[in-house]
DNA sequence: CAAATTTCAGGCCAACTGAAATTT
DNA sequence: CAAATTTCAGTTGGCCTGAAATTT
């Protein structure tokens, strides 16, 4: 009974349900760019450094997610004139339209995915695995 | 606070994890693989077909899944006389071990990645995954 | 003949490494 | 000078499409 060895572990299951999770929506603007977007959200012209940090992603990768989103007109570069290493990144308003936009998908996306658990399981699934995540999060800069 | 409104949907906290648990560990033999060896050790001389219905891969990505565990001496594709557009594929001796050992360090891994949750809590988020993964899988063959 | 099974060629995206260019 | 920041080039693995080859 191997199987059902894999069905217990988190890992697994967590992963089979994320790939469940892309195969039911295509949210307009996908997963990075919509988790730097949120990150841009909510500071004032940060710099690129800060944000692959913050959101634990290379910051090569970085580079090409922010040409999207400066193509799309959802953020914007500027060099940092006190320190012309740095760019600082800010969010433009169609940006955090198109954040919102993407969050209501993905929270009916996930309704979807859900649908099996009764709201208050929901809950407490969300408040699981938000606890497990953020320890590991806290141990970084955020 | 668009970010509170990411640590609010599941499916981006499981992401997250998720990637946070490749981190951590590089099991041996890496994600598909254990899929595939796991359903190998239930049946015998399973068609390839069947294999990727059930684990819900494509079937063309089985193909080198399947070469590297052959060459890795964990499976054997042999040619089903009754039909012979089909491979039967059973796995081996040594692949049994491989699967033992990798479900180990899989279990080493999420004890890792759920150390910030009660053993009580972490039961039941498996449940809880579970009962949502269960509810997609049963929607097909398995 | 059409349908099923396996395979191959090629695409995209996410994750990573290593190194360049610029500036401090 | 060394270190920090951004960028580029290239690799890998997972997921997908389309089409070939073989067999039913």
């Amino acid at each position: 009974m191997s199987i059902d060895q894999l069905l217990r572990l988190p890992s697994y299951l967590m992963l089979q349900l994320v790939r469940e999770a892309r195969r039911i929506g295509q949210t307009g603007v996908r997963g990075p760019h919509m988790t730097v977007l949120a990150h841009l959200a909510e500071r004032e012209a940060v710099a690129q450094k800060r944000i692959s940090d913050s959101v634990r992603m290379d910051p090569s990768d970085l580079v090409s997610i922010l040409d999207d989103l400066e193509e799309l007109g959802f953020a914007r570069r500027r060099r940092d004139e006190r320190d012309r290493r740095r760019f600082t990144v800010s969010i433009t308003d169609d940006g955090r339209r198109a954040l919102s936009e993407s969050l209501d998908a993905a929270r009916a996306q996930d309704d979807e995915l859900l649908a099996p658990l009764t709201p208050h399981e929901r809950d407490t699934l969300t408040t699981l695995l938000r606890k497990a995540y953020l320890h590991h999060a806290d141990l970084r800069v955020d």
